[in-house]
RNA sequence: GGCCCGGUAGUUCAGUUGGUUAGAACGCCAGCCUGUCACGCUGGAGGUCGCGGGUUCAAGUCCCGUCCGGGUCGCCA
């Protein structure tokens, strides 16, 4: 009896040797008396060959074996003749000629093959996940995710931070996303709900003495999903005390470039560049740009100021903003019934009225708008947006607001469309000097753009009460590619200011108190002043694993509607459960 | 909640202007095959066209509703 070796970790150094196997039949070749099976393991594959000139016992049990049977085999390691080397396969020059199988399990014709399972629908994958999960491709990403929080680990730890863990259960506070609710049997009425981020914890443990905490922490929002959004997802959260906004910008980044180096061999630049919110609102119409090509907005109010088209004179004279983006020398490849049907279609889900556009040929400005323009509107114009012959202009005139979304959102359509986003760039960037409120007209009140415990840059606390909006938040927001990693800042350990907070934010005394009192307490007793940051894992893995999607790198995630196609989750629970919780169904008509 | 795309064999898809018995490839089953590696060859089985209703002499195809999956806006401190 030998030991077990790994299918995918043999090589020509094994050749004479027998060997002990166990795994998945991968695929089958059957040619009669001679037969072929691929076995899979996770190490990978190699291809076992059963031969009756060596024993015919083992060939017949072959004959029966079928997808994803489960096989133990012994047999000796052979090289191969150089004409039948699989230059496709890692273990390609070398085989397992097998004198023995037993079948340890059996499987019933599987919903879809595992070398195919790429192409089957997702819907499918993911009511089989444990078999999507058998393909190479799953297994290296998650070896990956792995990598990761370990790389992750091995720095925060060398780094004296200590990994501390927070209730799942925990209290329901406003603001904020949706919570999921957990209904307590002893407290009848009463609620947990389950955190969003462990957020106020990590500030308790500032107050509580640890310096230096982080924690792998799966987090919870009740919230509609996306591409790039779960239910459930995972942060890398950390909070230190005493530390300078640089102080957490420098970790971050250094953690980022241990990662980036051990999982990627990848090199990047710290310090990262960094960008105030407005800069990146007027550049790329987002708070979240992705730098890895141009086209740019480009503010052109100014000149349209007195212009004989209305659509640009009436925003650019009323508070409003005028701005375009340049589509360099891709003029051709937009038809006017694209223009006018898809990407009009396209800007108006963002809120635009309608989409203005003009090529340029031959020196000249074309389209239905180029007649409203002077001369000089137009030399202006042209040399603004440094525009030549095979150009396409397309505008957004508006509420600065919506502006930038329409051209933000325009600009990373077309740069996917034309491809011209280089795909091996990793640009990581700051977005600083937040606000630290915003207006929210539903509400009629002001609400915390980062959370309700984001100070103030300290030049900006005078302000507070007089000129919220105006006030910068001392906080920042790491990007990559076009994707919000994570952002922090740091926070008010200061009563009055936390208070000053709570006032602005529209919470009367009682509000805050019952709704944060321990906070407002703990701030009393002696806190430091404290900062962090929150990474989102899941993102990084989606990013460095170059998918399109989080569902591929969570091994069970749910779908649009938040179900689990494999547990079939949420479920109804039995009357007796429902009764213990002093809950009641209302069914709706 | 809004908008958009999709749902046909186990899987991936095709299916014309509404018209005879809904096709292909892969997989599955059976037989043959000693150097295959996407093995090959021969034969076979396999369909609630997501579901419900409507229009029509006739619906996979047109209309309405609904469910499921995906993308997105709102939402996500």
């Amino acid at each position: 009896m030998g030991k077990r070796i790994g299918a995918g970790t043999l090589t020509k150094e094994h050749v004479g040797k027998e060997v002990v196997l166990k795994g998945w039949v991968h695929r089958r070749r059957d040619l009669g008396e001679l037969i072929f099976i691929d076995l899979r393991d996770q190490s990978g594959i190699v291809q076992l060959v059963f031969n009756p000139d060596y024993s015919r016992e083992a060939l017949e049990i072959a004959d029966k074996l079928r997808s994803e049977f489960v096989i133990e085999v012994h047999g000796k390691v052979i090289e191969r003749d150089p004409e039948t080397v699989n230059p496709n396969l890692k273990t390609g020059d070398i085989e397992v000629t097998v004198s023995e199988v037993n079948i340890l399990n059996r499987s019933k014709p599987i919903p879809f093959l595992i070398h195919e399972a790429e192409d089957v629908s997702e819907d499918l994958r993911l009511k089989y996940r444990y078999l999507d999960l058998r393909r190479e491709d799953m297994q290296n990403t998650f070896k990956k995710r792995h990598q990761i929080t370990q790389s992750v680990r091995n720095f925060l730890n060398e780094q004296n931070f200590l990994e501390l863990e927070t209730p799942i259960l925990t209290k329901s506070t406003p603001e904020g996303a949706r919570d999921y609710l957990v209904p307590s049997r002893i407290h009848e009425g009463e609620f947990y709900a389950l955190p969003q981020s462990p957020q106020l914890f990590k500030q308790l443990l500032m107050m509580s003495g640890f310096e230096k905490y982080y924690q792998i922490a799966r987090c919870f929002r009740d919230e509609d999903l996306r591409a790039d959004r779960q239910p459930e997802f995972t942060q890398i959260d950390i909070e230190m005390a005493f530390p300078t906004r640089e102080d957490i910008m420098e970790l971050t980044e250094n953690m980022l470039k241990r990662v980036m180096k051990e999982v990627l061999d990848v090199e990047i630049e710290t310090p990262f560049p960094r960008m105030t919110y407005h800069e990146a609102m007027e550049r790329y119409g987002t708070d979240k740009p992705d730098t890895r090509f141009g086209m740019e907005l480009i503010d052109i109010t100014d000149i349209v100021k007195d212009c004989d088209f209305k659509v640009f004179s009436g925003p650019a004279n009323s508070g409003g903003k005028v701005a375009l983006i340049n589509v360099e020398g891709n003029a051709d490849k937009f038809t006017r019934n694209d223009i006018d049907g898809e990407l009009t279609n396209f800007a108006k889900g963002y809120g635009a009225k309608g989409l203005a556009w003009i090529k340029v040929t031959d020196g000249k400005l074309t389209g239905p708008i180029a007649k409203f323009f002077t001369e000089e509107e137009t030399k202006a114009l042209m040399e603004r947006a440094n525009a030549t012959d095979g150009d396409l202009l397309l505008f957004g005139a508006d509420k600065a607001e919506v502006v930038h979304q329409v051209l933000g959102a325009l600009r990373l359509k077309i740069a996917k469309q034309l491809e011209l986003i280089d795909e091996t760039k990793f640009n990581f960037l700051w977005i600083i000097d937040w606000p630290l409120v915003e207006y929210d007209e539903d509400e009629k009140r002001y609400v915390a753009l980062h959370h309700p415990f984001t100070s103030p840059v300290p030049e900006d606390i005078e302000k507070l009460t007089t000129d919220p909006l105006s006030v910068r938040a001392n906080a920042y927001d790491v990007v990559l590619n076009g994707y919000e990693l994570g952002g922090g800042s740091i926070r008010i350990h200061d009563y009055e200011v936390q208070k000053k907070m709570f006032e602005v934010l529209g919470f009367t005394e009682e509000e805050a108190h019952e709704q944060f009192g321990f906070l407002i307490e703990a701030l009393q007793y002696g806190a430091p002043p404290h900062g962090g940051i929150a990474l989102g894992l899941d993102r990084i893995v989606m990013l460095l694993t170059g998918k399109e999607n989080i569902r591929d790198v969570i091994l069970f995630p749910k779908t649009q509607t938040a179900t689990d196609l494999l547990m079939q989750a949420p479920s109804r629970v039995s009357e007796k459960q429902l009764d213990e919780l002093s809950i009641k169904i209302v069914e709706e008509e």
